[in-house]
DNA sequence: TCATCGATTGGCT
DNA sequence: GCCAATCGATGAT
């Protein structure tokens, strides 16, 4: 098998997931969601846990083509694109590789950051370990699909801090499969607190770097 | 037009 | 471990 890609900071934020949905998965890890709310408060988490889609394989909401749903999952990389699922959650990916092709991370997990100089408060923790609770949490729905994630202006922004290093990752399997998931493109955080509680990823490779 | 089920979660047995 | 909640996207009829 191939090894899973490490983590490393040697491309623009925008670049990475221009390129490899697997290696922007990786890279994503570490990174920051941002989120300026209606009233102007802003939430930042960071991404413990992600997983890679692509069109050419059946997990993909983009398998059999493009649909109404997916639409944005074609478009340019770095675009939020947010679908609902179970009657009652939304779940948030970032669009990745070439427009034209249909590739995205979705993003299962984060730490929720203490506003600025704040820190958090501990009687109300704001838990964002699962893809539900994570758009839950920063109030994502689908009146924010298609958004810029590359835009600092925006209503959510992506971006990689300054103290950002690279951490061991650890790749499973995918969550929430009916079938075999063929690839462990499921990438953690190892031992992070803030990793979903699913059970079902099968563990492949460590990856230390 | 209809039936099925999902990239989930939390509560209960 | 099992299952209900809850509804839109999808594929079949």
């Amino acid at each position: 098998m191939a090894m899973q890609p490490h983590q490393t900071a040697d491309r623009p934020l925008a670049e990475l997931l221009a390129g490899d949905v697997v290696e922007a998965a990786a890279g994503l890890i570490g990174c920051v969601l941002a989120r300026r709310l209606d009233g102007g408060r802003i939430i930042r988490a960071r991404i413990v846990e992600a997983e890679a889609y692509h069109q050419r394989e059946p997990g993909c909401h983009a398998y059999r083509g493009r649909t109404p749903r997916n639409e944005v999952m074609f478009g340019p990389p770095g675009r939020l694109y947010v679908y609902f699922t179970y009657g009652m959650w939304h779940c948030a990916n970032v669009v990745c590789e070439a427009a034209g092709t249909a590739a995205a991370v979705l993003l299962r997990a984060a730490e929720p950051l203490p506003p600025d100089d704040r820190p958090l408060d501990d009687t109300e923790p704001l838990r964002l370990n699962g893809p539900g609770l994570l758009c839950r949490g920063l109030e994502l729905d689908r009146r924010h699909n298609a958004l810029n994630l590359l835009d600092r202006r925006g209503a959510a922004w992506l971006y990689r801090p300054a103290d950002w290093r690279p951490v061991e990752l650890t790749w499973t399997t995918r969550i929430g499969f009916s079938f075999p998931d063929p690839h462990p493109w499921r990438c953690v955080w190892t031992d992070h607190p803030a990793v979903s509680p699913a059970k079902t990823g099968v563990l492949k490779r460590k990856s230390r770097r």
